[in-house]
RNA sequence: GUCGCCUUCGUCUAGUGGUUAGGACAACGGGUUUUCAUCCCGUCAACGCGAGUUCGAUCCUCGCAGGCGAUGCCA
């Protein structure tokens, strides 16, 4: 049989890690099984609804190379696949049950079940959730609460007795007594929208959905789901819960931990590679040894067996690490392509500025964590005007020395690039130029440094220099050169 | 409260009835180096606790503890 995964994302907010994590494992053991990956929209939720959010889930799976087989957008033979455009299914579904006495109209108001539920916290009532007021409702009282102008939902009426049971891949068979199953639950919301659970199941069916991995915070709801599959008369899939993410309190990943949606990685100048490596790495791992995957390995190589039951913390720092490496292994043009963009929007570079971009690359390749750590690298472009004559002179030498260095290597910088010279050649020039006058390569270079930027800290000289253009850079040497000149002369 | 799930270095994890319990990130130390990085080398560091089964348990069983989750007309 085909294996069909979904991912059913509600959305209600901005894709985070937890529920990419989710989509992503959906996906590989999909492409790794030879089956079909299916996207679906629960946007039941008409409150909490909003485009933006929707909009972010097709921006955030297409930038991690994910595609869906059927779905949104793409369509497909078990359609439409957005919930809000299937009202009238789940309606004529939940009718049905009703009809079958497995399920019921129930008016109670929202202020009698808030009332309710306090007074069994209140009272430390053993037994919570709602109390099945209206499960015994005649047809003369139902018609008369809808004379009155109430408004029902209707309620699946779970058994009282005996017990219910699932099968997890991972977790092996999950027992729940049905008393201790949420206390019928509303299926069919006053508004006509389902809820998450009467959806969620009728559309897996439906859609022909095999296998339902979801996380670990679903496994209570999944004796409810498998109730409501048999009182359907409908197979039950298989599942898989798969661990959470937590972050490093120990508790569900959020915003307090720091960033959790995709689209904040992606702004900080994570590269999507990364990303998906790494967040394929938690609650998954292949033999603990290999770890780094591309996307297109991970269609192939993903297994459920690998799947790990514990929960995961996620780790900022390693992702940070993967995007190090990741960016380490672009091309010139390739990163030179993904920093434009930060330069441009820091008013730094323009387009027009690509080709000395593209030189200043290398200097900076290894330096990266961030696509963004790019704009203050090069806060050198700015010219702070005249430098400290202190910056200007590295440790143990003094102005003299420090001005017959730079004297020297402007000297040769100029001619090397006037001919062509590649920055290893320059670089080997220079470093005999220090031998020749017997100081160290910090004697030519530190100061070549602080007159090209301003700055002790900067990345390579050539590089600057590619950067900020020969010309620039020539008058910020000669510049530093006087003001060599003068400290010198103020010393005599 | 009730119900359920989970438990190997700080973190992600590998692994086995007998292993020096392996790798990676982090941390720490050293080396290379023109600053900052990179890179290289090394160090530190784990089987939650208590019983039982067994010649032998990290691994199997039971109990405990801790953690997390659910308990909504949110998903």
């Amino acid at each position: 049989m085909e294996v069909r995964v979904r991912y059913a994302p509600s959305p209600t907010g901005l894709q985070h890690i937890g529920g990419v994590r989710t989509a992503l494992f959906n996906y590989f053991f999909a492409k790794s099984s030879g089956g079909k990956f299916i996207l679906r929209v629960e946007d039941t939720d008409r409150e909490r609804y909003s485009d933006e959010s929707l909009q972010d889930l097709y921006d955030t799976l297409d930038w991690l190379g994910v595609k869906w087989d059927e779905g949104p957008v793409v369509g497909g033979p078990y359609g439409p696949y957005i919930q809000s455009e299937r009202t009238a299914i789940y309606q004529e579904y939940a009718k049905k049950l009703v009809d079958m006495g497995k399920a019921y109209y129930c008016y109670c108001t929202s202020e009698r079940l808030e009332r309710l539920r306090e007074k069994q916290i209140a009272e430390k009532s053993p037994v919570q959730g709602y109390d099945g007021h209206c499960r015994d409702l005649t047809d003369e009282q139902r018609k008369e609460l809808e004379a009155q102008g109430f408004k029902p939902v209707i309620r699946l009426k779970v058994p009282r007795e005996g017990s219910t049971t699932f099968h997890d891949v991972l977790m092996g068979d999950i027992t729940r007594e049905n008393k201790d199953v949420s206390p019928d639950p509303v299926l069919l919301k006053s508004d006509g929208f389902p809820t998450y659970h009467l959806a969620n199941v009728i559309d897996d069916h439906l859609m022909g959905i095999t296998h339902i991995m979801r996380a670990q915070e679903w496994i209570p709801s999944g004796p409810l789901h498998v109730l409501l599959y048999e009182a359907f008369g409908w197979e039950v899939p298989t599942y898989c819960h798969l661990p959470m993410v937590m972050g490093s309190d120990g508790h569900k990943l959020s915003k307090r931990h720091g960033s959790t949606s995709v689209r904040d990685f992606r702004a900080k100048g994570y590269l999507p590679e990364a990303l998906l490596n790494y967040v394929s790495l938690v609650g998954w791992s292949y033999d603990g040894e290999k770890e780094f995957f591309t996307r297109e390995e991970l269609e192939k190589c993903f297994s459920l067996e690998k799947i790990n039951k514990a929960p995961g913390v996620f780790d900022y720092q390693k992702l940070d690490w993967f995007n190090a490496q990741y960016i380490r292994q672009k091309s010139d043009k390739e990163l030179a392509d993904l920093l434009l963009p930060y330069l441009k929007a820091a008013g730094r570079l323009d387009d027009k500025d690509y080709d000395r971009l593209l030189a200043f690359v290398p200097g900076v390749r290894d330096r990266l964590t961030l696509l963004s750590d790019i704009v203050p690298m090069t806060d050198f472009l700015e010219d702070h005007g005249e430098p400290d004559a202190a910056i200007l002179i590295p440790k143990k030498m003094d102005a003299a020395s420090s001005l017959s260095s730079l004297k020297a290597v402007y000297e040769l910088v100029k001619d090397d690039l006037a001919k062509g010279r590649t920055d290893d050649e320059l670089q080997n020039d220079l470093c005999e130029l220090a031998q020749g006058l017997g100081i160290k390569n910090a004697g030519v270079f530190n100061p070549l440094r602080a007159a090209v930027t301003g700055l002790q800290v900067s990345p390579p000289p050539f590089s600057c220099i590619h950067l900020l253009g020969e010309e620039e850079s020539y008058r910020r040497i000669e510049r530093a050169i006087e003001v060599l000149e003068r400290e010198v002369e103020k010393n005599v």
